[in-house]
RNA sequence: UCCUCCUUAGUUCAGUUGGUAGAACGGCGGACUGUUAAUCCGUAUGUCGCUGGUCCGAGUCCAGUAGGAGGAGCCA
């Protein structure tokens, strides 16, 4: 009597008829057959569809099967049979069904087998992963994580765990939270009056991470190919279906890597994770493509078919100023794509993924590498049809003079960023990289409207309940 | 942070010019059935987000407040 999983007998089809099996699991639904047995749909979250259990009416314990209602937990055992009805291909025929939880109040269990809104879902994120739908969208986040890792390794970077702490007060990136194991009811105070931040854990200010990407410059200067990935964290009140306060980020880094290197790995790197959610999770997507977003499949096919277009920011304006089309924003040299200009760029023009490079240093941060104009920065944004920018990166300023430049320009203080300036005064090298936020990218491959029902439990202004 | 909208049964929603609350699904009971979002019959559901105001009377109008959603900005 082995114990099985539902995808070992549905999936992997490892399961012939006639064997004696173990599945454990939850009440998907339950129908009875006055023919004298019932139906129990269970499932165990390893594929979408649950296993057909045949309960006879004749088990000892069948007044009490007759009582399971919607997520009650079971281990049902039995035999494997081809199903005589349609809809699937095998039923458990059961011998012995053990059950393990009820539900204590089923007209109140929040989790009823029928549709919700993932606004209700998010209500109730302890429960929620038992649903259809955030069943689906998280075995979608696990392929896409694994098939990033998978896409790396195979291409010889080296995943760097960059630290989720920093004292650089200066990453630059938007509003941070702060870390301290300080008494906020009583603060020590220096002699001027302010906080004295030396008795604090660090003895300096400490604060969450707003992207690993400083420090994994450090790893590619050592490692040339690296990547990291994992949570980061924006304190900014943004409200809205793209943000979250805290958030998976992978930012691959690259030493030798020019402009047209780093567009390249971003179009390999989209095209092998969506290639390996096509191929693994056919069962979920089926089910997003019936009930959230009949393009789902078709969107990713076309992506992986497509070739990638590459335009300068500066003919892309011109694109857009001739196009005649009416945007909101006046479109004008220097100043960033809107999300309007992004999507009739790819949607419109293209109708296809599109590199749009070398944006005017403005609007661009320190880092990233001046052009030869003196006007552009080696900047590249990924631009998806039905989405908009999907990956930024740039090739990194690796002259120290230029970078001290920049530096002064925007009025950052060189002695915060010693140990970035001591990578271009030792052994510096051409290299680049980008950043792809992981929930706009499992937003983009489930069609679910909200990065807070792509993620287990979403953390956004007044909201970290769970 | 700004703009707009929403909040009524376990859930999804309806509720007219202001007159004490409805449907579907789910739950429960029954019938029927190799069923599969089963079907059919019956049945119970409620602090109408919260606080105050106008009015003889407020789910409905007004003010405040909380939470949620969408858009903008910022970004990933």
């Amino acid at each position: 009597m082995s114990i099985v999983s539902t995808a070992d007998i549905l999936v992997k089809d490892k399961v012939p008829a006639g064997s004696r099996i173990t599945v454990r699991g939850w009440i998907r639904n339950r129908r009875d057959s006055k023919a004298g047995f019932s139906f129990l749909s269970v499932y165990d979250g390893s594929c979408f569809n649950p296993v057909q259990a045949v309960v006879p009416n004749t088990l000892e314990n069948y007044d009490e099967v007759l009582k399971l209602t919607t997520g009650c937990s079971v281990i049902v055992e039995g035999t494997l049979v081809l199903s005589e009805g349609k809809g699937q291909k095998y039923d458990l025929k059961a011998d012995k069904v053990t059950i393990c939880g009820m539900i204590e109040d089923p007209d109140t269990y929040p989790m009823s087998a029928k549709r919700h809104s993932p606004e209700y879902l998010r209500e109730y994120a302890h429960l929620r992963p038992r649903t259809n739908l955030i069943g689906a969208v998280m075995r979608i986040r696990n392929c896409l994580a694994m098939a990033i890792h998978r896409f790396f390794q195979s291409e010889e970077f080296m995943w760097v765990s960059t630290p989720l702490i920093t004292t650089s007060d200066c990453e630059g990136a938007g509003e941070m939270f702060r870390v301290t194991t300080l008494d906020l009811e009583n603060v020590p105070k220096t002699a001027d009056g302010k906080v004295d931040y030396t008795k604090d854990f660090f003895g300096k200010e400490a604060f969450m991470t707003v992207s690993g990407q400083l420090n994994v410059e450090t790893y590619a200067s050592a490692f040339s190919k690296c990547y990291t990935f994992g949570p980061t964290f924006r304190a900014e009140n943004s409200n809205t279906t793209r943000h979250l306060a805290e958030f998976w980020m992978c930012e691959p880094e690259a030493a030798f890597f020019d402009l047209d290197d780093d567009a390249a790995l971003a179009e390999r790197m989209l095209k092998y994770v969506f290639r390996a959610v096509l191929e693994e999770r056919h069962d979920d997507l089926e089910f997003i493509v019936q009930r959230v977003d009949k393009d789902a499949i078709g969107r990713l096919e076309r992506f992986i078919a497509s070739d990638f277009a590459q335009i300068d920011y500066t003919d892309a304006i011109d694109v857009l100023k001739k196009s005649g089309h009416k945007f909101n924003f006046d479109v004008e040299w220097g100043m960033d794509l809107q999300s309007e200009h992004e999507r009739f760029l790819a949607e419109e023009h293209f109708h296809s993924p599109v590199v749009v490079k070398n944006y005017p240093k403005d609007i661009k941060a320190f880092y990233m590498r001046m052009n030869d104009d003196g006007k552009t920065v080696a900047a590249m944004d990924v631009l998806a049809p039905g989405i908009g920018e999907i990956i930024g990166g740039s090739q990194r300023e690796e002259r120290l003079d230029m970078l001290d430049k920049r530096m002064a320009e925007m009025k950052l203080d060189p002695k915060n960023y010693w140990w970035y300036r001591d990578l271009r005064r030792y052994g510096s090298v051409v290299h680049s990289g980008f950043g792809l936020g992981f929930e706009r990218l499992c937003v983009y491959v489930t069609g679910v409207g909200n990065v807070r029902d792509v993620i287990p439990f979403p953390r956004t202004p007044k909201n970290a309940m769970f």
